[in-house]
DNA sequence: TCAAACCTTGTCGTTCTTCA
DNA sequence: TGAAGAACGACAAGGTTTGA
């Protein structure tokens, strides 16, 4: 393939947030108002109706909240980056105080209302054609790790992973062993993962004076510092190597929340996957489930885009009669495998779901879909394994666990839990 | 035993810095 | 000097520990 771009990729256009259906609330609150206060109460209305730009952590769907100044204003700040965005794919036009939609803006309503995948593939497009960020962020994955398909592997191991606790840590010394016990970690990852032996001295003396000229740990090891920082500190250190391996290792030059952005809505699109489950490592992955090439005559492959380069890019997206042996297999070994590291019957369902979309290259979407179709033919008898799902969680596991990821819903309700045997 | 205090984690913007 | 881009942190919420 190549890769030589046929126009820069402008990375830094999207605007911040993550969400596609942003372009809808805003779309449908211009179509009814074209006042800009009256556009914007709307915007907020709906944007509660949606939950949307909630943390994952926070309860869904919180009513009577009072509406403070900082509450406003958050939502005014969203509000003009959706606004932004939107009119620089002309979905909407502005007349001094005044927005009006464009027949493109009306023609995304419509789309979303009948048709969701339609919808994200046409917002993709306009994305794509302006911008060229996702051509950009495939080919990179590729060059960065040709030999995992792709494969970005992002580690997080916060002090208590790495069994030191927060009342161990209270002068600069403390601070320092955690990043140099962090730093070896994290060689070791690269190297198991990636197979690069990286020097990371560097790197990491650079972290230490980034820390100390930010005055949150002092130049003498033995001072003691404000616990205050902590969080603070732990952030800053994460971030560091996050954007390290972004800019370093991977040598993808944006920004690591820029490309949280970029990632976030390939996965909605099914271009990227993001995910947390990946052996022996602490962390999140990243991969593309999309190819660029100039030409596949795999039907499982979707052509979505034409680039001027004569390349294009293509999701990977199976109908279940074709991948059905290959799902149920790795549905299978994949439940053996996670059965043998935890010694239970039944194992956590979104671990398995990100094993087998990581070995089949598949999204979430598709995942869900095709287990539910495995899981009706396994009640009717038809295939050769029998699943059972619950919606328990696994006693060692907690809450958050669950309530961080995705739901999965297979056969009408919630499941958190999988079993499979082989039939006799 | 149980409520309060503290710990951990990561999102969603917000603010600071750089550049044209 | 304003826009674009990067760095940064407030905050929320579930988990865990503490101690009355």
């Amino acid at each position: 393939m190549n890769t030589t771009l046929f126009v820069e990729p402008k990375v830094t256009s999207v605007k911040k947030f993550y969400f596609l259906e942003y372009f809808y609330i805003l779309l449908k609150s211009v179509k009814q108002f074209s006042n800009k206060d009256e556009i914007f109460e709307s915007f907020r209305v709906y944007k509660d109706g949606f939950q949307l730009g909630e943390s994952k952590y926070k309860k869904l769907g919180s009513t009577g909240e009072e509406l403070t100044r900082e509450r406003l204003l958050r939502y005014e700040y969203t509000f003009k980056e959706v606004i932004e965005e939107s009119e620089l794919y002309g979905l909407i036009k502005r007349k001094q105080d005044e927005y009006f939609i464009t027949k493109e803006g009306d023609d995304l309503i419509r789309k979303y209302e009948t048709n969701v995948e339609d919808f994200n593939f046409s917002i993709f497009n306009f994305i794509e054609s302006k911008l060229f960020g996702f051509y950009y962020l495939v080919s990179s994955c590729y060059k960065a790790n040709r030999s995992k398909q792709g494969l970005l592997i992002f580690p997080i191991y916060s002090p208590p992973k790495l069994d030191i606790q927060k009342k161990q840590i209270t002068k600069t010394k403390d601070v320092i062993n955690y990043i140099n016990v962090l730093t070896k970690k994290i060689a070791q990852d690269i190297n198991e993962h990636l197979d690069i032996q990286a020097d990371l001295n560097s790197a990491k003396d650079n972290l230490i004076s980034k820390l100390q000229s930010a005055e949150l740990i002092s130049e003498s090891l033995e001072a003691g510092f404000n616990t205050e920082n902590y969080n603070v500190i732990l952030k800053r250190i994460r971030d560091f190597w996050l954007s390290y391996f972004l800019n370093e290792v991977y040598k993808i030059q944006m920004s690591i929340s820029y490309f949280d952005i970029w990632c976030y809505r390939g996965r909605q699109l099914g271009i990227m996957n993001a995910t947390e489950f990946y052996y022996n490592f602490d962390g999140k992955i990243i991969y593309p489930i999309s190819i660029l090439s100039q030409g596949v005559s795999n039907p499982d492959f979707k052509n979505i885009y034409q680039y001027p380069d004569g390349n294009c890019l293509y999701i990977h997206s199976p109908k279940f009669d074709n991948i059905i042996e290959q799902f149920t297999k790795s549905v299978y070994e994949s439940y053996i495998d996670l059965k043998s590291r935890y010694k239970t019957y039944f194992i956590n369902l979104a671990d398995l779901r990100d094993l087998v979309c990581f070995k089949l290259k598949i999204s979430y979407e598709n995942f869900a879909s095709f287990l539910e179709n495995l899981y009706q033919l396994n009640l009717r008898n038809e295939v050769k394994i029998k699943i059972s799902l619950e919606g328990d969680k696994l006693p060692s596991e907690t809450k958050a666990m669950y309530l961080k990821r995705e739901p999965i819903m297979v056969d009408g309700r919630i499941c958190n839990i999988i079993a499979v045997d082989i039939k006799k």
